[in-house]
DNA sequence: AACCCTCCCAACCGCTTTACA
DNA sequence: ATGTAAAGCGGTTGGGAGGGT
């Protein structure tokens, strides 16, 4: 066998005996402490030993029968991490990182089933791996994922919402997953914590099901692809940032701060969210993009007033967004982002959304996938409903093309709106809750708890109203970033100057930079490829 | 040199799933 | 069908390394 003893220079510090330096001891199995803390060369040879003469498993006999102070699932550990043979050590190739991407994209936090693809690589080194890669695109405001693989998760999302013929494609779960063998899980959607599912903050859902979940999968994954707009500015793109991705697919990018400075609010903006993003997407699109967001918001003696959380427990089957990729191994070109009320939809509270039984949950799946489809759902559900409801749009003039998914946000929403708001609650809305910004005031002090702010998505408390046309997605991170940055008011004010001193009636044009970059990175469903290596 | 901070990774913990009696 | 142990898995933690001040 050509294991290696762990080369680890902890490990090497630690020496010959079996019961030295380091480690502690925990319990004790059969009268004998077992040792916890880092293993020591003398530990490992033993369990070297042992599996050379027993082979793997049982490993609750190794303790018995080596005299090994450690448990079973120690053992276990230490072999599969670190004895086993075909190891690889060392930092992760490219490729390797590109496919950990892809592979994250498509699996979520399955780590084992990464490892799977990813030969002489462990789960534990692709969490590790993947962890501090999150951790360092978060501070910079990088999106996970790669910008086309969002754009081909969300174009083939729309394809599947279109091909289920059944807006919402809820029925089509069963379709999907019988088709591509992936298990799209479903999502207890039962109550927005009224006052603490305030995104970025991980909401804390008492019940403990599977909304809290899907919330912290959100915070988890949205939350990295938020801005850190402070940083953005301060810091210089360092090479590593922009990960492999960047390099592999795309040679133009643009360092935000070396744009043409002269595009106003849209270069402002993009450089606010660090905006790398390589397509200019399509005027049109832009348009569509955009909406109007009246952010009705209360908040009263610092207690928001968010989503009222929904009297049944809705649970949510979410289709799966996945299918056959065409070019596995490739990130696919980009096309135009379609569906930003995704984000608005997912957001907001449910609706009530029959749905199958029998589709696994994904909880910590970690795959954005779900998140969005689940939003997609929501969405789509309410489109379902507020044809009945006809009530006024907040939709603003400019993009009626897309107004329909947002009218229903506006409309439906009122059944779950707190009772302080006498306004519903979508993206902009929820958002608000906990960020109580106002742009149009471009101050932040008007903004904070226990002054009322009124946010409105359809205008019925017209006057004295926060009103910004504004994309959803652009508010989005205006909350988000005001939220969760405070002092990125400063920022804020600092690059859009003047712009924010006045109210923003339309801000089409420049949001689409910030749109598409978010859209794109909030969109990234993960279409699957390679289903077929899926269990 | 000392301190602080961040990064990285090995190991642990707790939960779920699987195998088996 | 049920209970239990083993194995698997994902999240979290602790501590060393290294860089910056």
């Amino acid at each position: 066998m050509s294991c290696s003893i762990s080369n680890d220079s902890k490990e090497q510090s630690a020496d010959s005996t079996l019961f030295d330096e380091g480690g502690s001891y925990g319990g004790s199995s059969n009268g004998v402490v077992l040792k916890k803390g880092p293993w020591t060369s003398a530990e490992d040879a033993i369990l070297v030993d042992y599996v050379k003469k027993h082979g793997e498993g049982n490993w609750n006999a190794v303790q018995k029968h080596s005299g090994l102070s450690r448990c079973g699932k120690s053992c276990r550990l230490r072999w599969a991490n670190h004895l086993r043979p075909n190891l690889k050590k060392g930092a992760f190739t490219q490729e390797e990182e590109r496919l950990i991407i892809e592979l994250h994209a498509k699996m979520g936090n399955k780590w084992a089933r990464m490892a799977a693809n990813l030969p002489g690589r462990t789960d534990n080194e692709i969490k590790n791996y993947w962890n501090t890669r999150i951790k360092r695109r978060q501070r910079v405001g990088l999106p996970l994922y790669p910008p086309e693989l969002c754009l081909q998760a969300m174009q083939e999302n729309q394809q599947n919402l279109n091909a289920s013929g059944i807006p919402g494609g809820d029925t089509g779960c069963h379709d999907l997953l019988q088709s591509n063998g992936y298990q799209t899980p479903d999502v207890m959607f039962d109550s927005l914590n009224t006052n603490q599912g305030l995104l970025p903050y991980v909401p804390e859902f008492p019940d403990g099901s599977a909304s809290s979940s899907l919330m912290k999968g959100l915070n988890s994954q949205f939350y990295s692809f938020i801005p850190r707009m402070s940083r953005c500015q301060k810091r210089n793109w360092e090479p590593d940032d922009c990960v492999s991705w960047y390099s592999n697919s795309t040679s133009d990018v643009i360092p935000p701060l070396e744009r043409d400075q002269n595009d106003g609010y849209q270069n402002k903006m993009s450089q606010l969210v660090d905006s790398r993003f390589p397509y200019d997407p399509d005027p049109v699109t832009k348009k569509l993009l955009s909406f109007r967001v009246n952010h009705s918001h209360s908040i009263l003696n610092g207690n928001f007033s968010a989503s009222k959380p929904t009297a049944d427990a809705v649970k949510l089957e979410l289709p799966s967004l996945q299918h056959q990729e065409t070019s596995s191994g490739q990130w696919r070109s980009p096309t135009l982002p379609p569906v930003l009320e995704l984000v608005d939809s997912f957001i907001q509270s449910p609706g009530s959304v029959p749905l199958p039984p029998d589709c696994p949950s994904p909880r910590s799946s970690g795959l954005l996938e779900a998140l969005v489809y689940e939003a997609n759902s929501l969405g789509n559900s309410r489109n379902q409903s507020s044809e009945k409801s006809k009530s006024s749009s907040m939709i603003s003039h400019n993009n009626v093309a897309h107004s329909s998914a947002l009218k229903t946000s506006s409309t439906e929403f009122r059944g779950y709106h707190d009772a302080k708001s006498t306004l519903g609650n979508s993206t902009g809305t929820i958002l608000s809750e906990c960020t109580p910004t106002s742009v149009t005031g471009s101050s932040l002090e008007e903004n904070i708890p226990g002054i009322e702010q009124s946010w409105t998505l359809d205008g019925e408390r017209g006057e004295n109203l926060n009103q910004l046309h504004f994309s959803g997605i652009d508010a989005v991170i205006g909350s988000f970033c005001l939220k969760e940055h405070g002092t990125a008011m400063d920022d804020i004010t600092a690059l859009l100057g003047d712009d924010l001193g006045t109210e923003v009636k339309d801000t089409t044009p420049g949001t689409s930079a910030l749109s598409s970059e978010w859209g794109l990175t909030w969109n990234n469903m993960p279409a699957v490829s390679q289903i077929s290596e899926l269990p």
